[in-house]
DNA sequence: AAAATAAATGTTATTTTGACACGAATAATA
DNA sequence: TATTATTCGTGTCAAAATAACATTTATTTT
């Protein structure tokens, strides 16, 4: 079997931007690489694409050896190619920005990889050019949340139309208001109310709602025009 | 200086999915492969990215090679990494989509590629996950059209508003109201109406116009929702 | 001079948006 | 027990955008 005998093989990498949303503020899951160059550094997590592997896999793999989840939101971002982005060795790196709920995140794995939350507007530097990606993953991410409702994702099951709308005030550092939002939002029929209060933030207390999934399946991918001129 | 000893390097190439539009349907650059394996099939053109090469100057070089045009309008699109899917030696292709004015490339059709133009609805069997990567690329192209103006990338310098007309309805194989579509086009503001008029298509003859590009550059990453319900 | 053709423009009802304000529910406090 | 403070949830209205629809205009051909 003839192979491609004079191209060059380069090593192909993954690269996760992890967002989660703790009722606060936007944070990214990063890590402190453990292995030379830039040991100690502050960084995504990672990973080479292995032989038999196909990309998507190996940012689920690398996820997932992270985080311990599995079947999460991820979409392929952008391929980060500049042939010195990695000084020891030209490592062509797909980017993948996955949305994740944070509750869900067992932190026991944190130790080996040295995993911190960070709120995103408090990211350090980064090693190679991974704070370039996340400035795009964040931009990725208010473009396609503009426009589809994938913020659910980073909520647990059961959420409040408040803390929605602090999720959207806060991936896109503006105030939103609050009665034309949640027009809006219900008139998609994506919400269904439940009969309990989540009275941890008010004295009031704030309906919980649930994700109606058939309806998200149908309109995770039309335009819904969530926030004004984006 | 230490490498990533233990890892594996694959091949990596681009592939250019090249749109076109002759005034009547929208229409992609394809060629004829010149070499083994699935040779003389047809293709995309493409490419292997060289060792201190960005991936995005793979495509403008591989575009450059097959049609002799520079600063065309590209865009990545997705990365191609199914293990198997050239099935000589592993490789991982990166796709890019490009518009080109097909007037600028009609004439000079490349013979040593054995290049044509082919109506996107009458595509033939192409090798690899080429197939694939079309559909992907002219469901991003519908995506991104129906948000930012960059059909006028597939236009020549002068157009008329009819041909836009037509144009869109090509992309989107739909009729639309063309008292409607103008009115909204016309209120971007991205049109300078011309003195002169193209009358090759009617007798009234048709005001030709060119982009306002001061526009065009502020409007291209604005929302203007050209089409209904996309 | 009349007919034919495609371009350009106008009207209106409906829907969507954006700006704005108040009553309801409940826990804490007096 | 009554009052206060706090956040939730909903309602109104004017302005803007949209979608549906028809007529007039410029020019060539007959």
């Amino acid at each position: 079997m003839t192979k491609y005998s004079k191209q060059t093989r380069i090593l192909v990498a993954v690269d996760c931007i992890i967002f989660g949303f703790d009722g606060d503020s936007l944070k990214l899951l990063i890590i402190q690489r453990g292995f030379e160059p830039e040991k100690n550094k502050w960084s995504l997590m990672g990973g080479f694409v292995e032989p038999s592997e196909k990309p998507e896999n190996s940012a689920a793999r690398v996820l997932k050896q992270l985080t311990g989840l599995e079947n999460v939101y991820m979409e392929q971002m952008e391929v980060f190619g500049e042939p010195k982005r990695d000084p020891l060795e030209r490592t062509v790196s797909i980017a993948y920005y996955a949305l994740i709920d944070i509750h869900k995140y067992k932190d026991q794995l944190s130790k080996e990889y040295r995993a911190e939350w960070v709120p995103l507007k408090e990211i350090p530097k980064l090693i190679f050019d991974h704070n370039s990606m996340v400035d795009h993953a964040k931009k990725k991410l208010r473009y396609k949340a503009a426009l589809h409702p994938i913020l659910f994702e980073l909520l647990p099951e059961k959420f409040t139309i408040p803390q929605i709308l602090t999720l959207y005030e806060g991936v896109y550092d503006i105030v939103l208001d609050k009665r034309n939002f949640s027009r809006k939002l219900l008139s998609t029929g994506l919400l269904m109310r439940q009969k309990d209060k989540d009275k941890e933030n008010s004295k009031k207390g704030a309906f919980y709602y649930k994700l109606n999934k058939e309806i998200y399946k149908d309109k995770i991918s039309s335009f819904l025009n969530f926030i004004p001129n984006p």
